[in-house]
DNA sequence: GCGCATCCTTGATGCAGATCAAGCGCGTGA
DNA sequence: TCACGCGCTTGATCTGCATCAAGGATGCGC
């Protein structure tokens, strides 16, 4: 059985070119294990706005994202939404050894996913002790991360929610420039006014609202709606309740 | 090297007498690697109250909670608290491959921990595959609780927030008991008021005054200050606002 | 260039839950 | 037996954010 051609988008790539290679679940992979996950994978792009999976539903892939912006969020009954994920390059999506995921999967902006089938990569976790052992470490990170935002969620008031996501977005975005915490530093919002509510458990307009008041203070300033200049990071990260130093992992 | 007389309190207890031998991060051992775990472990206790970590603190052991009560917790600079992991009998305590812990760790009730030196554990988590792949199975198993839990705290209301912990400990506590669901069922609070409003980011007051509307409406019933009896399980749901029917997962 | 949709901002008002305050019940130790 | 502390309840008041409402900016298709 061959596996070439079950994608039309895009055809396999080399995976020493992989901007995720070294960030991946194969981070860690040697040159052999690499060549038995490229013999299962296959790319998938998702237009900005298309759902990728819906709760419940059940998948047989599971996949890294490569390129773009994904969340994973929870909507009641009567409409409230939470966020409860936000996948960046390099985030892994979905759970092995379980078919569905409980949480719908969204593509926030054109997002490429590097996507492996479900039963091939549950047996190379047995007997790839580099990949399991990565995947364990990702998600120990991804939980560590739900409880800083659970802290987020819980306790903070909402100017404090806003200036923590931005600390948060600026440490993610700028974490592969290598920029110096401190230093003047600028990145791109991936989310809508919407989005940030939803991940922060707020309506838009108060995050429209804190948004404006972090501007009119001079913690942050604005070019367009989506860039962020901080002017001194430590002021950002008081204005989250945060001790200034301790930098705590996102 | 013996490792005997390491732990003034308790002795070493044969594992196939212990309570969470099927459900810990043992679980799925054969009696060599349980050997090899035996080798390693101590038991510990710790009173009601005190703190077993605190946040930042260097370990050199990971644990499971064989018995006993206790939580992760964040406390910011002001006090405000957020309590993050709620760990009951047999989960975890610790994160291989570092040595400090990012919360505190404290025993709500008299716990008993069996405790693994950290260094020969991280080496059997390499080798000893039964060990890894379990533990991976038990932080996806947190983190879709952590998720379940962000949705809690950013959209349910205080009404909802403490329907929704009840349903919680509810199906935990009596999880091991194979209680039928929708049947009349009881149990035993393992929080006080203050440490519920802590999980649930709420104050006090406002716990207390839920609870009452709760039992007031017949939702619940109080038998003393921490026995709950709920009539239907159903409506309890209802009132967390989730689904009656989809078992969302704890 | 115009109409329309999407995203965002700002203002006015209301309410859920925080805060402040008082007191109850029960166990414990002197 | 009483005093004390702790966990909990309930009441009165305050306030931060939601809600309701209107309008501005930008981009896109025609």
């Amino acid at each position: 059985m061959t596996i070439q051609n079950t994608v039309p988008m895009l055809g396999k790539t080399d995976c020493s070119a992989c901007p995720i290679r070294h960030r991946a679940v194969c981070a860690r992979c040697e040159d052999d294990e690499l060549e038995r996950l490229n013999a299962i994978k296959f790319y998938r792009t998702y237009k900005a706005g298309e759902t990728i999976v819906w709760a419940g539903e059940e998948t047989d892939f599971v996949a890294s994202v490569v390129a773009g912006v994904a969340t994973l969020s929870q909507t009641m009954e009567d409409g409230r939404r939470q966020m409860v994920g936000l996948l960046l390059a390099s985030d892994f999506i979905g759970r092995p050894n379980r078919n569905t995921v409980a949480y719908d999967v969204t593509a926030i902006s054109d997002v490429t996913l590097c996507s492996f089938r479900r039963k091939p990569f549950e047996e190379l976790l047995v007997d790839t002790p580099h990949i399991s052992q990565r995947l364990l470490e990702m998600t120990l990170d991804e939980l560590d991360a739900a409880r800083e935002w659970m802290l987020i969620l819980g306790r903070k008031t909402a100017r404090e929610k806003i200036a923590s996501f931005l600390a948060i977005i600026a440490r993610r975005e700028t974490a592969a420039d290598g920029a110096v915490a401190g230093s003047n530093l600028a990145f791109e919002l991936p989310l809508t006014r919407e989005a940030m509510a939803d991940y922060l458990g707020l309506t838009l307009e108060t995050v429209s609202r804190q948004m404006s008041g972090l501007k009119r203070d001079g913690v942050i300033a604005l070019e367009g709606k989506r860039r962020v200049v901080v002017a001194d990071f430590n002021t950002l990260l008081e204005e989250a309740g945060d001790d200034a130093d301790g930098g705590v992992l996102v």
